[in-house]
DNA sequence: ACAGAAGCTTA
DNA sequence: GTAAGCTTCTGTT
């Protein structure tokens, strides 16, 4: 650089965020991607380059960059800790775009500058005095306060937005002060978003007023006791250090060990299909046609780069196809530049790779899958990662592609228990690699389990990984997040910005054939089937923990499963938006998962003394009736055998109206035992009671004392968020989702699930949720009406069904009328409901007949939602989350029929699920706002159970109430109220 | 060792 | 009639 050039500096990351706020919300291409921030960044900049050529223009640069903050982190921080530390993480919609704007950059021809430790200002702030020392003048392309402090002879500001120039009058204009008293006025000033203190009490007109009296904050520092005003003298006397460390952390760095050199950054002419492509990308057509005008290129001939740069960077790694096509159309020059060279670089399907303008967003989705089910997997490509530079490397990597896929390696599927083995990443397609961290030489039990060598140490990955893991300017991508997400919480580490792509394809696929797993969405999507766990760790008697694996073997498992997470999400998440379900995702499902995780970190008590009482109680009674039946058999038999005891009861003891199931086998249920007992026969009794006490001994009182923490000494049960077609969550190892209620003895073992001293549970449950939501959806005056009065539902229907009054209305009717409400809800058939009463189908069919009378709505409802789901393959609840019956058209009548009902119990269930999620999900900040200590420990589909200091129950409650109640607002007013019960006690038994 | 059926628990 | 998960038995691998 010489005398007479002109250096632009670019502040690239306050640009991103100005971009952002000033633009219209939610620009988003056609597939969803939000885009705001990036076509605000290439309009400016085309601006900027437009006026470069344009010599009358007065100021034309001849070097030029654009300047990033690479993390929040930088030296500052050791400064002072809390500096920038209250700041929120970047808008949802924004944190892909920090990637494209760095490729928008390059797509430009220009520099990208950032530089791990520094703020973007420090390197401008270096750049700048290069720039004055070698005799140039620099323009800094922004209109950040912080940067004004730079501003002199050589240097000046230009705010593109306003279209302003800042030289040093304007300084002192907004100011009061010349740009070399910057620094002494916001150490004084301070400045909330970025967490510098400042003195309390001064301003901006009080500091420049200060400055202009005593010259310099070290001046009026020293004779702080000649200010008059009180108030003000004291605390600036007061807040000396605090205005001394503000201003260290205002002060920009001059002297950044910078490696670009000035001459990298002279001004290259745009290349205009380079250029276009990426533009065309984005689908900026108008300034697409500015820039193809002004370059002299024909846009309608330039290719858009593939559509798999969108939501990442693509720049490494045998990404067959898409790395080629974009790097052939940066290479030709403009005269050759055409379609037909950018996709001869590509293979065949390279027409269906390039988005198209004018594409749908389901056609420009299916494109991207289409394209996805064509690459090759190449496990030998993989990275072993085995010091702490690469894996540095490897991170610096990820923040350019600003997605990154990862997956945890551990010992155990219970994440509570897990140990860190290992860890992979990957940062495009093809691009992957894995971290061993506590691999086990092969003998380990015996010689005390050696690490293996050349791993990185767990201490240094595990930091490296959390400055990754936790900067929500870069987007992490998982499978089933929530296991990683407890299990890196027990190291300390908090993941912000994530996806998860079984909630991806849960929410665009829930219901539709094939589980949400990774095994079966690689084989969906990518046309791939991974490799096998049992391949690489054994199963059965031989299965070995992870850190038994080869780390050679561990490597092309484990950086396969984070290359197909980032594959699929790619994949995935454009659908979002195609199928009209991104609200869904981001709304009821990715904002559980964290909620979800701290629930099952926190686990719930359960007593062992009262469960081992229970097990004994069961085992004796158990054990006398066994003896009893044997009595009465006149045989010994294996009273669990139901093919041993249809043999005894219909085959040798001759009993009447035995029925077979499907298999051919006498049916044994206790529908026909309890049939048999009314007949008057004794055996089938004490069957049914025999089988109550095992159950209940078995799968409760045995099975729960294995499921205590050693460590926690809490019960820690797993929720499935994909699991169920409805919404509804599912809740295993243990299923904490039914434990008994009915009976007086099975209800017993809720007294074993205990808060902790001092403590107390709270149960609060919705009442009648889903005969509310019916009301509300199927829009029915006589219910909403009863729900509003707060009137016994069951009791007004059989009032309205049998005419009878509801005042000293018989229990037996009402029970009817309450199995034909839940009937409903079931999508009712007269079999079924006949079957629930034990009545004949004909009499079930009456009532059936007689209800739809008298709430005709109903009806028209139900075949409403039939009509829906036959004509769309789903139904939706009232929130957009879609349920597949893709079976509803089926020719065969009962499968159609079961499509049918199942359709119509799913959009109430469904919603139903979807409001209690809501409520969750809300509910912390709602308990931290009201400086509550309750924390949430279960969810029982429509109950929710707390655990919190005993003298806050009574504040708890309406707190949770209001939550739960108001959960579906603002998305949704429904026309009936919710009702929630709540109740605090030592116990769950008591508290429900 | 695993898979499916039967049976039972919950909302 | 809807939605789940767990245990035991039974037959197959």
């Amino acid at each position: 650089m010489k005398k007479g050039d002109h250096l632009f500096l670019v502040d690239g990351s306050g640009y991103i965020f100005r971009a952002y706020h000033a633009l219209p919300p939610l620009t988003r291409k056609s597939d969803g991607l939000p885009v705001g921030a990036v076509s605000g960044f290439c309009n400016m900049l085309w601006k900027l380059m437009l006026d470069a050529r344009n010599t009358e223009a007065g100021v034309v640069p001849t070097h030029f960059a654009v300047i990033f903050d690479y993390s929040s982190k930088t030296f500052r921080n050791e400064l002072y800790p809390e500096y920038k530390a209250n700041r929120s993480a970047p808008p949802e919609d924004l944190i892909p775009q920090f990637g494209l704007i760095r490729q928008a950059t390059k797509a430009f021809e220009l520099p990208c500058i950032e530089m791990e430790g520094f703020e973007a200002d420090d390197l401008i702030a270096t750049y700048a005095r290069l720039a004055c020392e070698a005799g140039g003048d620099t323009t800094i392309v922004s209109s950040d306060k912080d940067l004004m402090q730079l501003v002199g002879p050589s240097v000046s500001m230009y705010d593109p937005m306003k279209d302003r120039q800042i030289n040093v009058p304007e300084v002192v204009e907004k100011w009061g002060v010349p740009p070399e008293k910057m620094i002494d006025l916001q150490a004084l000033t301070g400045d909330s978003v970025d967490n510098v203190p400042g003195v309390p009490g001064i301003g901006p007109k009080t500091a420049a007023q200060l400055l202009e009296q005593f010259g310099d904050l070290d001046t009026l520092l020293a004779r702080a006791a000649e200010i008059k005003q009180d108030k003000r003298r004291q605390s600036i006397i007061d807040n000396a250090d605090k205005a001394r460390i503000s201003r260290e952390l205002v002060r920009l760095k001059v002297d950044v060990p910078v490696t670009d050199v000035l001459e990298d950054f002279v001004l290259q002419p745009p290349n205009g299909p380079k250029l276009i492509g990426f533009l065309k990308t984005m689908e900026f057509t108008s300034l697409t046609r500015r820039v193809a005008e002004a370059t002299g290129t024909e846009a309608g001939e330039v290719e858009a780069v593939p559509v798999s740069v969108q939501w990442g960077a693509d720049r490494h790694g045998p990404d067959v196809g898409s790395g080629a096509a974009p790097a052939a159309t940066a290479a030709a020059p403009a005269a050759r530049a055409n379609g037909g060279n950018a996709a001869a670089a590509a293979p065949s399907s390279a027409s269906a790779e390039s988005g198209n303008v004018h594409d749908t967003p389901t056609a420009l989705a299916n494109k991207i899958a289409e394209r996805a089910a064509s690459q090759k997997f190449d496990h030998a490509a993989y990275v072993t990662i085995r010091d702490l530079a690469t894996l540095n490397n490897w991170i610096a990597e990820a923040r350019q592609a600003g997605v990154v896929a990862f997956d945890t390696k551990t010992t155990s599927l219970d994440p509570m228990q897990a140990e860190l083995v290992g860890f992979s990443l990957a940062t495009a397609p093809g691009r992957a690699a894995y971290v061993p961290l506590a691999h086990k030489s092969g003998r380990g039990d015996l010689l005390g389990g050696g690490l293996v060598e050349n791993q990185v140490p767990v201490r240094d990955a595990i930091a490296a990984l959390k400055a990754l893991l936790e900067d929500a300017s870069v987007l992490k991508v998982a499978q089933n997040l929530k296991y990683d997400l407890v299990v890196l919480d027990r190291h300390g580490i908090d993941v912000h910005s994530f996806d998860d792509t079984m909630l991806l394809s849960y929410v665009l696929d829930g219901g539709t054939n094939g589980g949400h797993g990774t095994d079966s969405l690689s084989e969906k999507w990518l046309g791939h089937a991974p490799i096998p766990f049992k391949e690489i760790a054994g199963s059965g008697r031989n299965v070995v923990g992870f850190d038994q694996v080869d780390i050679d073997k561990a490597t092309a498992y484990a950086a396969e499963d984070a290359d197909v997470a980032l594959r699929l999400w790619r994949v995935l998440k454009p659908r979002l938006a195609a199928k009209g379900v991104v609200s869904v995702y981001e709304r009821l499902e990715r904002p559980l998962v964290p909620v979800l995780a701290r629930m099952e970190q926190r686990g719930i008590s359960v007593d062992r003394q009262i469960l081992s009482r229970l097990s004994g109680e069961l085992a004796q009674g158990a054990a006398r009736l066994e003896d009893e039946i044997n009595a009465i058999a006149g045989e010994r038999f294996n009273i669990g055998s139901p093919k041993q005891l249809g043999d005894i009861l219909f085959g040798r003891m001759g009993l009447p109206g035995g029925t077979k199931t499907k298999t051919g086998q006498w049916s044994t249920s206790a529908q026909v035992l309890e049939d048999l007992a009314a007949e008057g026969h004794e055996l089938p009794r004490k069957i049914v009671d025999w089988r109550q006490m095992t159950k209940l001994k078995s799968t409760y009182t045995d099975a729960l004392p294995g499921f205590i923490n050693p460590e926690t000494k809490r019960v820690h049960t797993s929720y499935a968020l994909a699991a169920t077609t409805t919404g509804r969550l599912s809740s295993s190892d243990p299923n904490l989702q039914n434990i008994p209620i009915r009976t007086t003895e099975g209800r017993k073992i809720r007294t074993a699930f205990i808060a902790d001293k001092g403590n107390k549970l709270i149960s609060a449950d919705y009442s009648q949720i889903e005969l509310r939501v019916l009301a509300h959806v199927a829009d029915i005056g006589q219910l909403k009406q009863a729900f509003a009065d707060g009137v016994d539902i069951h009791a007004m229907t059989a009032s309205e069904m049998f005419s009878v009054p509801v005042e000293g209305m018989p229990s037996e009717i009402r029970r009817r009328a309450k199995a034909i409400n839940f009937g409903i809800i079931y999508g009712i058939s007269a079999f079924g409901l006949a079957n629930q009463l034990s009545i004949p189908r004909e009499e079930a069919s009456d009532y059936i007949r007689k209800y739809f009378e008298r709430f005709p709505g109903i009806r028209a409802y139900m075949d409403e939602t039939k009509a829906f789901c036959r004509e769309n393959g789903y139904v939706e609840t009232i929130f957009g989350r879609r349920i597949h019956y893709p079976e509803i058209r089926s020719s065969n009548p009962s499968v159609r029929a079961f499509n049918e009902r199942a359709s119509i119990n799913a959009r109430l269930q469904g919603t139903a699920a979807d409001i209690i999620r809501r409520a969750m999900i809300r509910m912390e900040d709602a308990l931290v706002a009201a400086r509550l200590s309750a924390r949430m420990l279960l969810q029982v589909h429509d109950e929710l159970i707390f655990e919190t200091v005993e003298n806050e129950v009574e504040a708890t409650i309406p707190v949770v109430r209001h939550v739960m109640e108001n959960a579906a607002m603002p998305a949704v007013s429904m026309s009936v109220p919710l009702h929630v019960d709540a109740h605090g006690a030592n116990s769950w038994d008591e508290a429900h």
